[in-house]
DNA sequence: TAATCGATTGAATGATTGCTCAATCATTAA
DNA sequence: TTAATGATTGAGCAATCATTCAATCGATTA
């Protein structure tokens, strides 16, 4: 009998741990939930995000704004791109990005609406 | 003149970044949105999260749940607890956990209403 | 007091990540 | 066609991170 079983069979409460399991179980978006989480965990792409909440704009925009290189910006935004949270307008050379995800938006307005309080 | 200076003299919409670039700087909370983003984008802490959410449970019932270490476990919540996400109620050898902060749970909510869309 | 047990902690480790640099692509202009 | 420019990409690197392992703490019990 190792320590996790000891553990289990004399000081869990089995009755709330079955309960959570289930509904942890039943909640088949956790990973997802993680992805977009960690997506918005970082300073830089959460500052690309409220950028593009306010207007369309360029790499070179995004990369003067945030005072990161180019390079750095396009990083992100191919993330940000593969999860279907920004989208992109090709005008010539210039590639304008834009929000493609209004639940992220108010995602963020939620999270700092209750920041603030 | 450097390449930045370049893009930022003959191709970036001035008015637009400067309008962008107000709403950021006014934006204080942006640093610290980013670290509650980060708590949520991990697997095992989002998960503790989710069960304290049903039930107040101890770093044992937590790890026998999620299927990793109570040191896992532990160090953790311990993260979770600096940041008042959680609180901590002792009862003889075994310590107790919940939620301590509402405004997450309605985060977590909010977030996963959006995903099953 | 000594042993037990749940929990915590610090060091070590392997994995992930965000950035830089350089090369390249794609489009426009000379 | 060549040069210039905005954007993208891949390799490499330093920093961060989540976990494990072992040692320890604190409270209960024999």
């Amino acid at each position: 009998m190792n320590e996790i079983t000891t553990c289990e069979v004399f000081l869990v409460d089995e009755d709330k741990v079955k309960s959570v399991e289930r509904t942890l179980s039943g909640n088949r978006h956790i990973f997802e939930l993680t992805e977009i989480f960690k997506l918005l965990g970082d300073p830089t792409r959460l500052k690309i995000l409220l950028a593009l909440k306010e207007e369309e704009l360029c790499v070179c925009d995004l990369a003067v704004l945030l005072g990161v290189s180019r390079s750095a910006v396009s990083h992100q935004l191919r993330l940000l791109k593969a999860t279907r949270l920004v989208k992109l307008r090709r005008e010539g050379k210039i590639a304008y990005y834009s929000l493609d995800d209004t639940h992220i938006s108010e995602l963020i307005e939620v999270a700092m609406e209750h920041m603030e309080h």
